[in-house]
DNA sequence: TAGGCCATCTGGTCCT
DNA sequence: AGGACCAGATGGCCTA
C-alpha cells in the first residue's frame, strides 16, 4: 500500500505543526497527539488492515487479533496435521531407533539432539517393519469385522423398534435413542397395565429424536407429528401420561388421522375418518406388515379397521395393536427369528459378538410377577410370547 | 456448499 | 505379544 494513503491527518498535523516542532511539545501533548494520530488512523481505511475491510478495528485489536488467528491455526493445524505429525514422530522414532540400534555407542551421533527417555526400541529391521505392517493390517481387519458386527446389530436393533424402514434407515445414534425411549414406553406399558393414549406413546418414543426421525416415527405411527410437537415443549413427563385413561385411544384415533402414502389400495383406503387399515394386523402378521420397505403408513401399531374404530369394543380389543410392540420386545430378547440369539457369550472383555443381544426371555425377566398381581394384559402378552 | 452420517485407518490403553 | 475396545482423523456420500 502506497505510504500517501496511510498518512492519517494528524499525523500531517505533526508534521506540518506551524506552533512549534512536534519534539518540542511537552509529552502529556505528544501523548496526545499520538493518541489522535493513532485514533485517526483507525478511521483511514486500509490503516489497520491490508484488506481494508475491517477499518474499525485498532491496530492493537489487529494484532491480538492476528495472534489469535495464529494460535487458532496452531490449533487447527494441530487437529488436522495430527496424523501427519503421528506419522513423523513414528518416523522420529524410527529414526532413534536407528540411532539405539548401536546400542548407545553413538547416542551423541546427532550432537544437539537430546536423548529421549524410555525404554528403547528395538532396530525396525526390514522385517519388523513387515511384521508391523502385517500386525497393523490384521489390527485393521479386526476393526472393520468389529464395526461390521456392531452395524449388524444395530440393524437388528432398527428391525424391532416402532419404525423400520430399509430405503430410510435410522442413523446409528438415533435407532439408540429410539430403542431407549421404546423400552421405556414399553415398560410403563407392563408396569401399568394400561394402553397409553396414543399421543403420550408418540411423545414417549420421540423424545430426544431429532425432528427427521419424528417426522419419520409418526410417520411410520401413522400419526400427524404436527398434533404432538405442538405441545411437546411444556409436555409433563410423559410417563405419568401413561395414566391418561384407555378411552383416548380411540378417540386419539379420531383426533389424529392421516395420509397413507403406501396404501392407495382398497384395504387402506382413507375412509370417512381418515385410517388407514390393514386387513391383517395382528401378531406376526402385524409384525412383519411393519417392515415395509417404505417408510410410511408401515402399520407401527396404531392401524384400526375403520369399522373397528368406531365401535366401542375397540377399547377391549385394543390390547393387539400392542402386540406388535411386545413382539418386537420379543424379537429383542429372541432374537428376529424368536430364537434366542447365538450369543457366544464369552466371558468379560466383548467376547465377539451376540452377548449384547442375549438378554434374558420375557420370562426369566418378569418372573417375580405373581400372578394375581398381574395387569390385565398380561394373560394375552404371555400368550402371545408362548 | 455446509452439515450430517458413515466407513475406515490408526494409535493408545487395557487385559489376558 | 496379541486381541478388544476406544477415540480421533479423514475422506466419501448424500441431502437440504
Amino acid at each position: 500500500m502506497p505510504l500517501a494513503l496511510i498518512v492519517p491527518r494528524t499525523l500531517v498535523n505533526i508534521v506540518v505543526d506551524g506552533k512549534g516542532a512536534f519534539a518540542r511539545r511537552s509529552a502529556l501533548e505528544r501523548s496526545a497527539m499520538l493518541t489522535r494520530l493513532f485514533s485517526d488512523a483507525q478511521k483511514f481505511p486500509g490503516w489497520a488492515d491490508d484488506s481494508g475491510s475491517d477499518d474499525s478495528k485498532t491496530k492493537d485489536d489487529e494484532h491480538e487479533r492476528g495472534s489469535r488467528e495464529d494460535d487458532a491455526d496452531d490449533v487447527l493445524g494441530d487437529a488436522k496435521s495430527t496424523s501427519r505429525a503421528q506419522s513423523e514422530i513414528a518416523a522420529d522414532e524410527e529414526e532413534d531407533e536407528d540411532d539405539d540400534d548401536d546400542d548407545g555407542a553413538d547416542d551423541d551421533e546427532n550432537g544437539d539432539r537430546p536423548r529421549k527417555r524410555g525404554p528403547k526400541k528395538r532396530q525396525m529391521t526390514p522385517a519388523r517393519l513387515e511384521r508391523s505392517k502385517l500386525r497393523r493390517q490384521k489390527a485393521n481387519a479386526r476393526e472393520r469385522t468389529r464395526m461390521h458386527d456392531l452395524n449388524s446389530a444395530l440393524d437388528n436393533l432398527r428391525k424391532v423398534v416402532p419404525c423400520y424402514s430399509k430405503t430410510q434407515k435410522l442413523s446409528k445414534i438415533e435407532t439408540l435413542r429410539l430403542a431407549k425411549n421404546y423400552i421405556w414406553a414399553l415398560s410403563e406399558i407392563l408396569r401399568n397395565g394400561k394402553r397409553p393414549d396414543v399421543v403420550s406413546y408418540v411423545q414417549t418414543l420421540c423424545k430426544g429424536l431429532s425432528q427427521p426421525t419424528t417426522n419419520l416415527v409418526a410417520g411410520c405411527l401413522q400419526l400427524n407429528a404436527r398434533n404432538f410437537l405442538t405441545d411437546l415443549s411444556h409436555q409433563e413427563s410423559a410417563a405419568a401420561r401413561f395414566h391418561a385413561p384407555d378411552a383416548s385411544f380411540a378417540a386419539a384415533a379420531h383426533a389424529y388421522p392421516y395420509q397413507c402414502a403406501r396404501l392407495a389400495g382398497p384395504q387402506c383406503q382413507s375412509g370417512a375418518h381418515g385410517y388407514c387399515y390393514e386387513p391383517e394386523y395382528a401378531g406376526a402378521a402385524e409384525y412383519d406388515a411393519r417392515r415395509s420397505p417404505t417408510p410410511t403408513c408401515v402399520n407401527g401399531g396404531f392401524a384400526l379397521r375403520s369399522h373397528e374404530a368406531v365401535s366401542p369394543e375397540i377399547a377391549d380389543r385394543g390390547y393387539h395393536h400392542y402386540s406388535m410392540h411386545y413382539a418386537a420386545a420379543r424379537s429383542l430378547a429372541y432374537g428376529p427369528s424368536g430364537a434366542r440369539g447365538g450369543g457366544s457369550g464369552g466371558g468379560g472383555g466383548g467376547g465377539g459378538g451376540g452377548h449384547s443381544e442375549n438378554v434374558p426371555p420375557y420370562h426369566d425377566v418378569h418372573a417375580h410377577h405373581h400372578h394375581h398381581e398381574r395387569p390385565p394384559a398380561y394373560e394375552e402378552l404371555n400368550s402371545f410370547f408362548s
